[in-house]
DNA sequence: ATAAAATATTGACGCGAGTTAAAATTTATT
DNA sequence: AATAAATTTTAACTCGCGTCAATATTTTAT
């Protein structure tokens, strides 16, 4: 930067309140710089801007499993976000493991940003009290996956409005619906939707029916359809309509059904009704198209990113945790 | 590190030795350093620890695209190869913009990592000299989609096979395909494949069809869904077998042929055979199940970080600029 | 026990830009 | 034109750890 500063013709604190901000210097001496730059292509070195800086603009964006086509397209939306309010985002997939999102927080750690977007892998999977550590070191908001106390906020959807929408929906539309489900979910939201799936029956006065499949990890879709094929050939299923816990779950129940010839859909001469959750971006082209409950991915994800940028502003003052939830919308396609 | 040094009772050279590398100091000094950081919690500063450092364990990995599940996929095997060889993989996804690739480069420069795993957004899209010039710089591996004589090597998959197999297959089977692709691809592996199917039906003596739909951006389902309404409404369609350039395109292909009530199939009561390209991970579970070309993603994605390994142990000594293409894998299901 | 080899300690410098305070210069105001 | 306000320049310090050379201390081999 010195070498730099020497052949524009300015001095170096001038050149590094330009890299910092290029709005807070005189036009003709920006000028002279932005000339220089085209000229003598010299770029900052990121290790010594950072080091000795109160404040820096970098963001971590931590998220459980990044081929899930939930988390790709809320990381999509969250970096976009960072990256118009000027800040560079940090992506990071935990890969459904634990140690990998332990190494991921010490890298971060490390990394020292202004702050971090964080979804854990879960409550029950994740290391809490080094979250917990971690939240306390770096400004850090918690989305998709609440750990109760931890980071400085939460935001997230609705796992109850999901259910309850839909649960509804099929039950004023014909037979009330079982929930299909993994039995040892990678994802937390899986228990809330469990759990508001009974709540919801029993406040129906409804008998509950929990088919809980096998399968481990993030395989979705694989481990919906062998979970399917099982109940549809022990027919075990009670009712004509069954609710999926997510739709990767409910796209591989759909695979199962074809692959056994049970139709699926909303008419008379079909077999069975089958709805998902998430709205993930492939639920809308599955055959029959798949009735699901849509995340407001915008909203989350603005949210998330705005309560970050507050907060990095505000980490001084102290305020109070807030758990932010939205609402799902009932996205009513073919197969139920 | 100082206090650290202090209170763990060993020289702050022997504790930066042990961060770099565990294994080079002794036993007994070793097992104390643990044991302090048991207690008093220190972590190097990632600023300082790679400011006056000659090689640096960062690996910067750059998609064109991480929503779509192709990159999705490729991303976290190159992740996880890097985190095996002990590297730290920093993920940057271009979002389909050349504006933001570009910005990634400038990131990555400045971050000056020991090497980049770059795919980028396409030989047409991406800016060509900037990317040139980058690789000057930083040891650099192509992968995905090629630029002739940019970067150290380049590990894709070869396009020329997809085609051929499926063609080949197709036409020993029933009609032979025509071809169903965007007229403006955003990947650039489009052209090559097309170029394929031209080539293929050529030496074959068949007469090509090709459909360019229209559309832009990387939402390849509805793409392909429109294009496909559109065809089988005005039935221009002169096969009764297509091939689509890519799984997802396929996937709007299948969603729209359910809609217009076309069955899809190998057997005589099917109105049409659909085949794609890429064996996307979704593609196993649609209705039905897609016939289409595998990647080998394992190979391409361990050759690419293998050799970005060996480039970055070997920067001083040059070596010839090589290309590896892996052949596609048919994988026969039950659309074609 | 002694010599040789391997490792650890001491002390000091450097990386490259952020940051700060005082002095010098430019621009804006009256 | 004189004064005040806003920037820029100068000069020097800082950040935390990598790195190196000389020295001291182990460990291993003889």
């Amino acid at each position: 930067m010195q070498d730099f500063a020497k052949v524009s013709g300015i001095s170096r604190p001038t050149i590094s309140k330009f890299f910092n901000d290029p709005g807070s210097i005189r036009e003709n001496i920006r000028s002279k710089i932005e000339a220089a730059l085209e000229k003598y292509d010299y770029y900052p070195n990121f290790y010594a801007i950072n080091q000795n800086r109160q404040l820096n603009k970098n963001i971590g964006i931590v998220v459980p499993y990044l081929s899930d086509p939930f988390f790709a397209e809320i990381a999509r939306n969250l970096e976009r976000q960072c990256i118009n309010s000027g800040y560079t985002p940090f992506l990071f997939s935990s890969h459904g493991h634990k140690e990998q999102e332990n190494t991921i927080l010490d890298t971060l750690r490390s990394l020292k940003p202004a702050g971090v977007l964080l979804a854990p892998i879960g409550r029950r999977t994740s290391d809490k009290s080094k979250i917990e550590k971690f939240c306390n070191n770096v400004p850090t908001i918690l989305f998709d996956s609440n750990i109760e106390g931890v980071g400085s906020a939460f935001i997230g959807s609705d796992n109850f409005t999901f259910i309850s929408q839909t649960v509804t929906y099929l039950n004023n539309t014909g037979t009330p619906p079982c929930f299909f489900e993994m039995k040892n979910p990678a994802n937390p939201n899986a228990f809330r939707r469990r759990d508001a799936y009974l709540k919801i029956m029993q406040g129906l006065n409804l008998e509950p029916q929990i088919i809980s499949v096998d399968g481990e990890g993030w395989e979705f879709e694989e481990i919906g359809r062998q979970g399917a094929l099982k109940v549809l050939r022990e027919k075990t299923l009670k009712s004509d309509t069954v609710l999926c816990s997510n739709d990767r779950l409910a796209i591989g129940f759909l695979s199962a059904c074809q692959e056994m010839g049970v139709k699926v859909g909303k008419s008379k001469d079909c077999d069975l009704r089958v709805a998902g959750n998430d709205d993930s971006p492939y639920s809308k082209f599955t055959s029959p198209s798949l009735t699901t409950s849509s995340h407001d991915y915008e909203s989350v994800s603005s949210q998330a990113a705005e309560s970050l940028f507050t907060l990095i502003n505000n980490y001084d003052k102290a305020s109070k945790r807030t758990e932010t939830l939205f609402s799902a919308k009932l996205i009513v396609r073919n197969s139920a």
